[in-house]
DNA sequence: AGCACGCCGACT
DNA sequence: GTCGGCGTGCTC
C-alpha cells in the first residue's frame, strides 16, 4: 500500500504530492498526519490518498516512519476543501492545511491541562484537635465531596493540606481537563420575536444561502439565535462567525449564557492552551455550536445545519496575509459539502453580497424596522469648505460643537469617530474640496512623499503632486489627516471640565484595555469617546445622543474601487451608536465634499439607493462585481531577478489578453506600490477583465507563471488593499 | 524549507 | 595544500 503524503512545509518546490509505503504492520487512514523520512531530515507530512499501486519509481519510495495521532486530523470534508481552495485560489497545500489546524498542533508542545483534586481517602491518620485548619479541610470535604486542589489550598493554605496528603487522610488524582475561557456571567433571555423577525426565522429554512438585510437595531442577533435553536433541536450543529472586533466579552458570554456548554469559541483572545482545547472539543463533536472570528469557518464541526456570518460586508472576513482567501467562498463551499443553510447577516450588505440577492443567487430576507421602533438617528451633514470660507479653521465644525454643549449640559454622552483607515494619503484643495483622481480608473490617487509623486495603485500610473488646484487654482493643498490625539487636545480647549477618553490600538493594547475603557465610559457622565474603528461596533451605550464623524472623506478618497462603498458602511455604522435609548440621536458628519452621493444616501439610510448608483457606476467603470480583477505579485530578493520573471510572465499574459481581446479591460505590468517589504523588492502584474469567461481567463493566466521561477508568487482576486 | 553537493578564493 | 563561501538542485 502507497500513501500520497503532503509535506508540512510552506515552500513552492515542496507544493505537491510524495508517495510512501504504508509498512505492513501499520493502518493508515487518509487524513491522518505521519512522520516520514525526507531527504535527510524527519518531517510531519498529511496523508491525503491511499494507493495500492505507486506513481514514483518504487525503488525510490521510502517506508512512512511512524503516526502522530491514531485518527485523521483532516477530515474529508476539509481535504476536499484544501484542493478546492488550491485550485481556485492558487495557495500552496501545505499552508492550506495549516488553516485547519490550531496552531498549537504544529509546535510538539501541546499542554495537556492537568488539574489536580482531592477528596477524603476515609482513612488515614486524622489531625489532632490543635490543627484546625486541617479539620477545617476534612470538615469541608466532607460536606462538598471532591474539590480542586488549588481552591482548597487558596481557602486554607497549602502547608495543612498538604499535612493532610502526607497523612493519607487526603487522596490527590489528576485528570486532563479542557481549559474553558472564562466570561462575563449574564442572562440571556428568550425574548419574544417581533412580527419582523419571526418572518425571517420562518423564512429561512433552506438549504441554500440567504442574504439578511437588517438594519441596525432590527434585532438580527436574536433571529440568529432562534435559527441555530431550530438546527439543535434537529440534532443538527451551526457555525457562526462574527468580526474580530465585535468578539467582545458580552458577545461571547450571550452566545454562552443562552448554549451553555455547548458553544466553542474561537478568537484571538484565547490562550494557545484554550483555543487548542476548544478545537478538540468541536473536533470531537462535544461543541454543537461553534462562534468565532474569520478563522473558525475552517473548524472541524460536522453535520453542519447552519452557517451564519453576521456583518458580512466586514472587510475582516478576508484574509489580506498569506494564505488569502474569502470567508464567503469558504463558507459556500461547506453549505454546499453539508447541505445545510447559509445565512449572510448584514445591515450594509458588500455590493457583491446584495447583487447576488438581486440576481437570485442569494434568497433577500429583509428587516428594515427596529425592534424598538425607534427611528434612525438623524444625520446632518456639514460642509467643512463652508465653515473654513466663513472662518472656522477648527478641526470641529460650529454645529457639533453646539451639540456637544447641549449633551454636556444634559449630563449625557458623545462619541467621537475618527476615520482613520490604511495608511495611503490623498491630497485635497482646501478651497474648493478636489481630489485628484486617475484619469483611467476612477479611483483616487495615492500621495508618496519620498518621490513628491500622486500614483494609481490599480495601473500604476503616475501624476505630479498638486501644487495649484487644477479646479480652482488655489494653492491651498493639504494632505488631510487628522489623529486621535489631536482631537483630544482638541476637545479638552473646548471642554476642560468634561472627561475626555481614547480609544485606539494605543491605548487597548493591554490585555483588557478594551473593556476598561468602555466600562469607564460607561460609569462617567458627561463624558467624550474619541476613537477609531474599533468605536463603531458592537458597544450600545443608553446616553450616547450624539455622534461626531470628523473628516468621514478618509475612506471615501482611498485608491480603492470598494472605497465609496465602505464609507456608506462606516456611517450607517456610526451613526448606529447613537440614540439606542429612548430620546432620538443626532449625528453630525464632518466633509469636504458634501455633495457626493454616499453622504445623500448614507444621511437618508437610504440602502437601495445607494446600491443601485454604486452598482451602476462599477458596471460602467468596469469594477467588481462586474468585473474581475487580478493581481500577480512577485516578490524576491533580487530586483533584477523579479523584474525579469515578472516581465516574461507578463508577456506571457499579453498572449492571453490577445486571445481574448474583447473582455480585457486593462492590463499593465509595474513596481508595485510599496516597491520593497522586508528587503524583498515586489513587482506586479495588474489585469481587468469582463466577467463572461472570467474563469476560462482566469485558469489560463494562473499558467503564464513558470513553476520554476526564483521569485514568489501571489495571486490575488479583487485585492482591496493594494501594497 | 533545508540540506547536500560542488566549484572557486584566502588562510594555517 | 585545505577551509569555507553560498549558488544550484533535489527531496517520494
Amino acid at each position: 500500500m502507497f500513501a500520497k503524503i503532503i509535506i508540512d512545509q510552506d515552500a513552492k518546490a515542496l507544493d505537491k504530492v510524495f508517495e510512501y509505503r504504508v509498512p505492513d504492520d501499520m493502518s493508515v487512514q487518509v487524513g491522518e498526519r505521519v512522520i516520514v523520512p525526507f531527504g535527510s531530515r524527519n518531517l510531519q507530512g498529511f496523508i491525503v490518498g491511499l494507493e495500492d499501486v505507486a506513481v514514483f519509481d518504487e525503488s525510490k519510495i521510502k517506508p512512512i516512519s511512524r503516526k502522530i495521532e491514531d485518527f485523521p486530523v483532516i477530515k474529508k470534508e476539509m481535504l476536499e476543501l484544501m484542493f478546492y481552495m488550491a485550485d481556485k485560489l492558487h495557495l500552496k497545500l501545505a499552508s492550506i492545511l495549516r488553516l485547519f489546524l490550531p496552531s498549537e498542533m504544529r509546535t510538539d508542545q501541546i499542554k495537556e491541562l492537568i488539574v489536580r483534586y482531592v477528596s477524603l481517602s476515609g482513612g488515614g491518620q486524622m489531625p489532632s484537635s490543635r490543627a484546625k485548619k486541617q479539620l477545617g479541610i476534612v470538615e469541608f470535604l466532607k460536606e462538598n465531596g471532591k474539590q480542586k486542589f488549588s481552591d482548597v489550598s487558596n481557602q486554607f493554605g497549602y502547608a495543612p493540606l498538604f499535612a493532610l496528603v502526607k497523612n493519607g487522610v487526603v487522596v490527590v488524582e489528576e485528570k486532563q481537563e479542557n481549559r474553558v475561557p472564562v466570561f462575563d456571567e449574564i442572562k440571556n433571555e428568550h425574548r419574544v420575536l417581533t412580527a419582523l423577525q419571526q418572518r425571517a426565522v420562518d423564512t429561512i429554512t433552506e438549504n441554500k444561502t440567504y442574504l439578511l438585510h437588517g438594519v441596525t437595531g432590527s434585532g438580527k442577533t436574536e433571529v440568529y439565535m432562534n435559527l441555530i435553536e431550530r438546527q439543535l433541536a434537529l440534532d443538527k450543529t451551526a457555525l457562526m462567525l462574527v468580526p474580530e472586533i465585535s468578539l467582545t466579552p458580552q458577545v461571547l458570554a450571550n452566545f454562552k449564557a443562552r448554549f451553555g456548554e455547548k458553544v466553542a469559541l474561537i478568537h484571538s483572545g484565547l490562550s494557545a492552551g484554550e483555543r487548542f482545547d476548544e478545537w478538540k472539543r468541536i473536533f470531537f463533536g462535544e461543541a454543537r455550536v461553534v462562534v468565532g472570528a474569520r478563522s473558525a469557518i475552517f473548524t472541524p464541526i460536522e453535520n453542519l445545519g447552519i452557517i451564519i456570518i453576521d456583518e458580512e460586508h466586514e472587510q475582516s472576513y478576508v484574509s489580506e496575509s498569506n494564505p488569502r482567501y474569502d470567508t464567503h467562498m469558504v463558507a459556500e463551499f461547506r453549505r454546499k459539502y453539508n447541505d445545510c443553510t447559509l445565512v449572510f447577516g448584514s445591515a450594509t450588505p458588500s455590493i457583491e453580497s446584495y447583487s447576488k440577492a438581486i440576481d437570485g443567487e442569494y434568497q433577500l430576507v429583509e428587516m428594515p424596522v427596529r425592534v424598538n421602533g425607534m427611528e434612525m438617528p438623524k444625520i446632518v451633514v456639514i460642509d467643512m469648505l463652508m465653515e473654513m470660507r466663513q472662518g472656522n479653521n477648527q478641526i470641529f465644525a460650529i454645529p457639533l460643537i453646539y451639540e456637544l454643549k447641549n449633551v454636556i449640559e444634559q449630563k449625557k454622552q458623545a462619541m467621537i469617530f475618527i476615520n482613520r483607515r490604511g495608511f495611503s494619503s490623498f491630497q485635497r484643495c482646501r478651497q474648493c474640496g478636489y481630489v485628484a483622481k486617475c484619469t483611467d480608473c476612477d479611483v483616487s490617487l495615492v500621495y508618496h512623499r519620498t518621490e513628491n509623486k500622486l500614483k494609481c495603485h490599480y495601473c500604476g500610473k503616475r501624476f505630479r503632486a498638486l501644487d495649484v488646484c487644477p479646479s480652482c487654482g488655489s494653492r491651498d493643498i493639504k494632505q488631510g489627516a487628522i489623529g486621535t490625539e489631536r482631537v483630544v487636545e482638541e476637545l479638552h480647549k473646548l471642554f476642560p471640565d468634561v472627561r475626555i477618553l481614547r480609544m485606539d490600538n494605543d491605548t487597548t493594547s493591554k490585555k483588557n484595555g478594551h473593556r476598561e475603557i468602555l466600562n469607564e465610559f460607561r460609569n462617567t457622565k458627561p463624558a467624550i469617546l474619541v476613537g477609531t474603528q474599533m468605536i463603531a461596533k458592537g458597544h450600545d451605550f443608553e446616553d450616547v445622543v450624539l455622534v461626531g464623524i470628523v473628516d468621514a472623506d478618509q475612506s471615501l478618497y482611498q485608491s480603492d474601487y470598494r472605497s465609496i462603498e465602505r464609507t456608506f458602511q462606516l456611517i450607517t455604522q456610526v451613526a448606529g451608536r447613537a440614540g439606542r435609548s429612548a430620546s432620538q440621536g443626532r449625528v453630525i458628519l464632518q466633509t469636504y465634499s458634501p455633495r457626493h452621493y454616499v453622504y445623500r444616501f448614507a444621511s437618508n439610510y437610504d440602502y437601495k439607493g445607494f446600491f443601485k448608483k454604486e452598482a451602476n457606476l462599477r458596471k460602467v467603470t468596469n469594477f467588481p462585481p462586474y468585473a474581475r480583477i487580478v493581481r500577480i505579485l512577485f516578490t524576491h530578493e533580487n530586483e533584477n531577478t523579479v523584474a525579469q520573471e515578472c516581465k516574461v510572465c507578463y508577456n506571457k499574459v499579453k498572449e492571453v489578453r490577445d486571445a481574448y481581446a474583447e473582455d480585457f479591460v486593462y492590463l499593465d505590468v509595474m513596481k508595485a506600490p510599496l516597491n520593497k517589504i522586508k528587503n524583498k523588492f515586489r513587482y506586479q502584474i495588474m489585469m481587468r477583465f469582463k466577467l463572461d469567461k472570467a474563469d476560462e481567463i482566469e485558469k489560463k493566466i494562473y499558467d503564464c507563471v513558470d513553476e520554476k521561477c526564483k521569485s514568489s508568487v501571489f495571486f490575488e482576486i479583487n485585492p482591496n488593499n493594494l501594497s
